[in-house]
DNA sequence: GCCGCTAATATGTATAGACATAAGTCCGAG
DNA sequence: CTCGGACTTATGTCTATACATATTAGCGGC
């Protein structure tokens, strides 16, 4: 869990825009340069790294995509100042972390049911047809480690009522025939209740992890899942630096 | 909280090779490309579209920094298959937070003392010196929000110690004076035990949301800080699609 | 068949020049 | 003094060209 100290400096990357780019980068991080801050013109880098107005540019292009500056026409080209924390979320496959823990995973698929939409987010799902309902625990080894409801489009995949998903969990099946391209997570805490902890085989009421995803392809929804995960048995890890904007 | 369907192949960029790069990605979201699919070499798009190919180049590579496509040279460029769900998550600044809700935002320390390490995490914050540990409610109108527990480094943060926390909260003085550049994020359920559901004004054993959080500037451990959020009232929100790679 | 050389090919990087566009500056007309 | 318009400046986009580099296909010799 120790973080080790990063060399800086010492890379030398081939490609000179990436070390133009890497060159300013370290200047904003080491607080060199602080937000506000006006970074050289085009036409000062061009001879700094004697180099033509091109590569300086693509470089400096680079990190106004990254968001570490911004730019502005006439007046040259500024270090953005950081507003809200932002990460990226790695939200695992189940099968895959639990394996990854050389575990073994088992998903057991306690019911299904068709039926149609009776709230907001099912109506927008089932786009007038009826939906797929899913229940069902992940294993780690013997022990429960997650608790799945799920709801599946029958419009965005009519395929999956013919799927027998006690041989393949609905994430996994999902993610091979109709992949998402949007999604939406939503993470809270909550208590379990007495169905929900007996096939988590923990106390009622014990703190869990919920997250909810909802997901679309090409703006029609796909799946909606609520995972529900013992607080104490897990954590979801989010890595990386700050966005700007 | 309804998505609304994105208007796909509509808009027109200004820019040609913003023009290509929505494009193709188009052609990968709607699935008419799919994962290991070769897209069209850059001559070819250089054809397609009357330009030259430092302009499809320049579409093409930004696709490949986003992780939606692969390129190989000799062979061409191909559609990567997505990995893990991963998405970007906002954990934003509770001050901005509470007042875009249009609440009083207020941030009321309950405790600050100077202590020595004497932990893991204490003693790589340390790095030999003492720590300034903070304690603290913020709140939202009259009523609790989150409790804070953070320890400071004041190896990487000297002034800290001259500061009045009950004025401006910790959160807001750091980012304002010792911008980090790395962090990482954890985020787990737990049940609050009786101290602090009394400093959050909530039942015992309430499912709580906890977010910890350590910075980095450059290598050097700046601060941790443990967030305490009731299950009910607060969830976190990460948008976006998958990362590829 | 296997090794190593060569040739072909697609991408990677860079250049110099051109014109477009947004946003300040400055000055003159009213 | 204020409102517009002309000028200036820095970035935004694009072209045509050149050479570098990685990877594969194919061929010749053993």
């Amino acid at each position: 869990m120790n973080k080790p100290a990063p060399i800086v400096e010492a890379e030398a990357p081939a490609a000179l825009h990436q070390r133009i780019r890497t060159d300013i980068e370290a200047k904003i991080l080491s607080g060199e340069l602080g937000p506000g801050d006006r970074i050289p013109f085009e036409h000062e880098l061009t001879e700094l790294y004697g180099c033509s107005r091109m590569t300086v540019s693509k470089a400096i292009s680079a990190l106004a995509e990254a968001g570490l500056i911004e730019r502005r026409r006439r007046a040259g080209s500024f270090v953005a100042r950081p507003r809200v924390h932002s990460a990226v979320l790695d939200i695992p496959d189940l099968r895959s972390e639990i394996e990854g823990r050389g575990q073994d995973y088992r998903f057991e698929l306690i019911s299904t049911v068709q039926r149609a939409p009776d709230g907001v987010a099912e109506v927008e799902l089932a786009g007038g047809r009826t939906l797929l309902a899913l229940r069902g625990v992940h294993y780690a080894d013997a022990r429960p480690f997650a608790l799945e409801d799920r709801l599946i489009s029958l419009r965005a995949a009519p395929e999956a009522a013919r799927v027998d998903f006690g041989e393949i969990s609905p994430g996994a099946w999902l993610l091979e025939h109709i992949p998402w391209t949007e999604a939406e997570n939503r993470i809270a805490a909550m208590s379990v209740d007495a169905a929900d902890a007996r096939l988590l085989a923990i106390p009622t009421k014990t703190a869990c992890l919920a997250v909810e995803r909802r997901t679309w392809r090409g703006g029609v929804g796909v799946t909606r899942v609520r995972q529900l995960f013992p607080g104490e048995a897990y954590d979801l890890v989010a890595r990386f630096g700050p966005s700007r904007g």
